[in-house]
Formats: structure tokens, C-alpha cells, sequence
DNA sequence: CTAATAAAAGATAAAAAACTCTTTTATTTT
DNA sequence: AAAATAAAAGAGTTTTTTATCTTTTATTAG
């Protein structure tokens, strides 16, 4: 469904919106154990988010990656947009470039309306509905 | 959603289930040109798909790939799972391999529904309830 | 101002996916 | 039986994705 780097940048950014209470700053190296990653690599997604917008960051003693109020009401969809494009939403499922409405491919319709339902459930998701689920242990980002 | 390999076994699939009427066969470099294909990549996909027996095939003069009432009957499902695997049926949509109804990820019931959508559309969508489309014209597998 | 810290950036490497080319095998037609 | 046809199989290349390693830049603490 997505790509690896984007599942990564999936648990990376509920794992710092977790952790990152009031604005607290947490490291790539925490982040990268939290979520069972390749620290350099969850580094550069985080870096190309934080360029497009979707976290804060700063270098330094004390620096990391942190949200405030405004990234921190981005939700999943605005992550998979980011790092996978919008193909998942828009593209045709059978990889035709001129599937369309008046040309549309023999799955097109069935496919619409699943399509909708992902967009529709990953733009509801906010980071912020899932720190309660794992600070109370009731969901996980890792096999620990 | 699906690999490109899939998505040209699905264009693949469909062609030749709405070309190859009463057990018909067809070529290699047809299927290609219907579908907007590599050749050789198409060809390599469909004889692991034949392998696996979702299509029949027969070398020669007036050989190629068809269907027989059995294989004719199979689903998209089928081939995604042939292809791709079941990741996208059953695996964790954050990529997590411990992820389960007891451990769940952040987003788990979320993906849990729509998962079982894709999944039943992908089951109850078989090869044949295509080829009404394509020949009347209603919907298209290449840009011609 | 210097040293320490941590992200940013750049360059490279490994693995997987996508694609191509050549040879072999099975089948049919003559 | 020989020639022609078309899929099967094998081997190789290219591109993309995933991952690692090194150097640079920004920030802070002392």
C-alpha cells in the first residue's frame, strides 16, 4: 500500500507527536530505536519532511525533531502525499495514464470508491489521535 | 496499491480473458500491444502466472495463452495474491511485523476495514464480468 | 570563543524491481 | 522428418528503492 520509506515516515512522525509533549525536542537516535528503523535513513525522510513543512526541527544541544500546534494537526494523508505522492489517491489502479472518467479502465469504478474510503480515513487521521493509544500501551510502533 | 508487475498481470489477465472466447489462443505480442506492455516482461509474468495455474498456455504454431472454464473463474485477488503476495490483504500497514489484534499499530482498525473492502472487491471482481466492457468500448486497457 | 551536540547535506553502496536479449523446448504444419 | 512457430527458460542490464557512511552547518553550553 505504501512505500517503505513512507511507513517509516508514518511511524516516525506519530512516534515524535507521542514523545513530543509541549514542545519537547527528541533525537533521530531515539526516534530511530522507537520505531525500529535505520537511524540515517528515518534521518533523511525526517529532513525532507521537515523541509516540506510537515515538522520542526533544530540542530544543537537539545535540537530533534518536535512539533508545534500547526504540524502537529497534519495528518496521515498530508504524510503519504509527501513522501508517496498522491498515486495512491488519484491513480489509476492499473497503472493506465489516461484511465479517466470518460476512458476508464474495467476496474476504474470498484476502484473509486475503496480509493475514497483510504483518502477519506487517512485525512481524518490526525497525529494527535494516536499518542493516547501509546502511552496507555495500547497500541505499539515496535516489537519491544 | 500493487506492484507494476501486478498491474500488468491484471491488464494481461483481462485482455486476454475478453480476446480468447471459447478457449481461443493468444499471443505473446498481441497481449503486449493491448495492453502497452514489454513484451518480454509481460512474457515472463505470464508464465509464472501459468505455472501457478491461473492461465493456460501452449507453445507452437497457434499456440498462446488462454482460459478454460476453471482458470476462466478466478478473481483479480487471485492474481494480486500470485503476484504480490498477501501484504496488502493481511500485512500491517505501518510494515510492522508484530502487528496484530492483540498488538496493534496506531492505525490497525482503521486499516483494518478498509483492508477487508479491498479484498472483497478484489474476490467478487472475476476475469470475465470484464470483457462485456472492453467490447462494447465502455472501458479501455491501453491508450489507443 | 571554544568545544560539544545534533541535524543537514553529500556521496556511496546494496538490494529489489523492472526490463531486455538470447537460447531452448514443445507443438504443429508441410 | 524438417521447418516454422510460439512459449519457456536462462542470463544479463538498467532503474529505483532502500540503506550506510562521511562531512558540513547550526546551535548551545561552558
Amino acid at each position: 500500500m505504501f512505500s517503505k520509506t513512507c511507513e517509516y515516515a508514518i511511524r516516525a512522525m506519530i512516534f515524535v507527536a507521542h514523545k513530543s509533549k509541549d514542545g519537547e525536542k527528541i533525537g533521530i537516535k531515539e526516534i530511530a530505536k522507537g520505531i525500529d528503523s535505520p537511524e540515517h535513513f528515518i534521518a533523511k525522510i525526517l529532513q525532507d519532511l521537515s523541509k516540506k513543512g510537515l515538522i520542526e526541527s533544530l540542530k544543537g544541544p537539545n535540537g530533534g525533531f518536535y512539533f508545534d500546534t500547526e504540524t502537529l494537526n497534519h495528518s496521515i494523508a498530508d504524510i503519504v502525499k509527501a513522501i508517496d505522492g498522491d498515486k495512491l489517491f488519484s491513480g489509476c489502479g492499473l497503472g493506465l495514464k489516461e484511465c479517466s472518467e470518460l476512458k476508464p479502465c474495467p476496474i476504474h469504478n470498484e476502484f473509486k470508491k475503496v480509493r475514497d474510503d483510504i483518502y477519506n480515513m487517512l485525512e481524518t487521521a490526525k497525529l494527535t489521535q494516536f499518542t493516547h493509544g501509546l502511552s496507555n500501551q495500547l497500541t505499539f510502533l515496535s516489537r519491544k
